[in-house]
DNA sequence: AAACTATATGCCATTATTGGAATATAATAT
DNA sequence: ATATTATATTCCAATAATGGCATATAGTTT
């Protein structure tokens, strides 16, 4: 199997999550810190730990440190008109 | 299929496979009947079934029939750069 | 140093996905 | 009607993903 075929899978496989998706569009915002994350969406601390990782793993989000907090930012900009594709194949 | 990020993440999952991605891949060169897609990828009819299925199901593709043949068909034009930005984003 | 805070990791049961093999269906040809 | 061909469905074992809970780590404060 081609690699990259398995490269792009791995970044739909990251997207393939609402809460995944969720913690993108808040990140369209901004950067944000972990706890700003678990606090917007109804999730525990681990699992958008876990989501975020996953997220950084496929490539699509970076992040920083600063103290004791993480923040985390998308990393590219194309992702806007990604998604406005994506858009017009749930009308 | 309730709120919209679940909606998207079927997509996404729909696309988060190395085998689906090379069946969209080999359909932005038109329509193909499923004895093409099998012939042309090195997998069992019937997984190539499921995955044409799949990506049917998910709103990617659509079918239709003529005779014994079912042709396969990309549903969105917007995909080409939806596939541009992922080109982007392994790089 | 100890206490505290933000984030990450490990464990686990449940559920979903993967892809092969056998079989079923549906359209066509003889 | 039977045979043939193209596609779909079912069953199954192996593997992976999900998300909660407990715990670990690492930086900060006192």
């Amino acid at each position: 199997m081609n690699n990259l075929y398995e490269k792009k899978a791995q970044i739909f496989k990251a997207l393939s999550n609402p809460v995944r998706l969720e913690i993108i569009d808040f990140l369209t915002d901004g950067e944000k810190c972990v706890c700003e994350i678990v606090e917007k969406l109804n999730y525990e601390q681990p699992h958008i730990s876990k989501s975020l990782i996953k997220l950084k793993e496929a490539g699509l989000i970076e992040d920083r440190k600063d103290g004791l907090n993480v923040y985390y930012s998308l990393k590219f900009c194309c992702m806007k008109e990604f998604f406005n594709c994506l858009n017009k194949m749930i009308k």
